[in-house]
DNA sequence: CTATATCACTTGTCTAGACATCTTGTCAAT
DNA sequence: ATTGACAAGATGTCTAGACAAGTGATATAG
């Protein structure tokens, strides 16, 4: 049961994308927002900031919050946010090929010590899959997912959404992810899934992801063509 | 003057950062900092919160806030950071060459349709700048600024750092920013400046930055020399 | 007509307290 | 030895109210 402040942030969300309440013009006042939903300010102050921060709205003093452009769930990388889920939420005719599935693998760490890993190389599950968007080949993912943290990992979750297993089979809470895009020379590897001409480049994606209680478990390589490639984010500013 | 919670933040940050509160230790609990800072304890959680998102801590149920590995102000992209700052932080010698600097020129709105800009090509200043770092060539910057918000921009502001101009000299509140990175083949402008050989690919990274009361006024488009480029996201998982 | 003061409304920040829920250790009953 | 109940302490959520400060319209004095 999510809470008050989460509920009305949902509605909130779903009337800016139904354009309830349109683009440039503002939400209602966070007393009426009080009135509306029965809350306290703070509760609702809690939604708006969330809005804020995801980049819905922004927030103007003395005047109200005012609704922005917004583009969430681009194509391919946006926060965390499966596979299968972009590809759901988009429409996006996907498959799906496991062409590598090996237990008892020593992690690789040194391709993921300048996202700050220091780890010992822990035996892992590790999974090569290619992604087929339309029918073309797109993007070569390499998972390494940590055996202390899921020792049985079926080759069926990799073939179907390895997210959807962590959460809703195993209850693994995701917490959050730092991330790490580089370019690089495509390798012999890549030219062969990806169809690519000696001399390419791909762009690569390293994450690093950890589960509520802050252990890291999942650790991906993401190689993706650099013409398909695309990365989109929103930033706010801190002040220096 | 900063609030209360702003200042608790700046702390706990600092302390973070000189270890005074290690990786992988907890801080002391929200009561306990009820008391060190005499404060109530919304105010310090507010400080905390601020801190799990920006990558610095995660709060665990029941338990406490344990510090986490995070690296922040990676060159060259990270949040919104001008150049001038990131050089100033990481100690890089760096140069800055105008070589391009036109005003009263239309913006090139169909570069930024895909940020979801829609505007008519109204009046921006132009400029186009090669960064060097340790003298060698490695960004091309075009900025266009619009004229309606900073009417006469001098030459000399753009030599230095445009961000310290619009925020010290003009006084404007930069809010907020939305990026997209992609990967594309050089241009003969991008092989010149940047020393490239044909049929080479640079990274490029558009953005659209906004002040705060939510117009936009500055676009960029960012070429980086792909051998050199380097992204890095921290990012929270939000529940699909 | 102009400048200024005021007022209503907005968001920003903070407080003190309440109750819920999760984690962990302790202690007693089995 | 194992289990279960309990309690202490932690975070999660919400409330009702207070004061500060920015915005914009209106009324007023010059």
């Amino acid at each position: 049961m999510p809470n008050k402040s989460a509920l009305i942030y949902e509605d909130l969300k779903q009337k800016i994308d139904r354009e309830v309440y349109k683009l440039g013009t503002y939400l209602p006042s966070e007393h009426q927002l009080c009135d509306l939903y029965g809350i306290s300010r703070e509760t609702g102050r809690k939604a708006l900031s969330a809005l804020a921060e995801a980049g819905y709205i922004q927030k103007i003093r003395g005047k109200g919050s005012i609704v922005i452009e917004h583009r969430q769930y681009e194509f391919p990388v946006s926060g965390i946010v499966s596979y299968q889920e972009l590809a759901q939420k988009l429409k996006i005719k996907t498959e799906n090929i496991v062409y590598g599935f090996e237990t008892k693998v020593p992690l690789p760490v040194q391709m993921f010590t300048s996202l700050g890993v220091e780890m010992t190389a822990a035996p892992v599950t590790a999974i090569k899959r290619v992604r087929l968007i339309d029918g073309e080949p797109d993007i070569i993912d390499k998972d390494y997912i940590l055996q202390a943290v899921v020792p049985d990992l079926p080759r069926a979750a990799a073939e179907k959404s390895l997210y959807a297993y962590f959460e809703q089979t195993l209850g693994l809470q995701i917490a959050y992810a730092t991330k790490e895009i580089t370019m690089e020379p495509a390798t012999a590897e890549d030219q062969a899934h990806l169809d690519l001409p000696v001399g390419a480049y791909v762009a690569v994606v390293r994450s690093v992801t950890s589960l509520a209680d802050a252990t890291p478990f999942q650790f991906t390589e993401s190689r993706h063509r650099a013409d398909k490639f695309r990365f989109r984010d929103f930033a706010r500013r801190v002040q220096p």
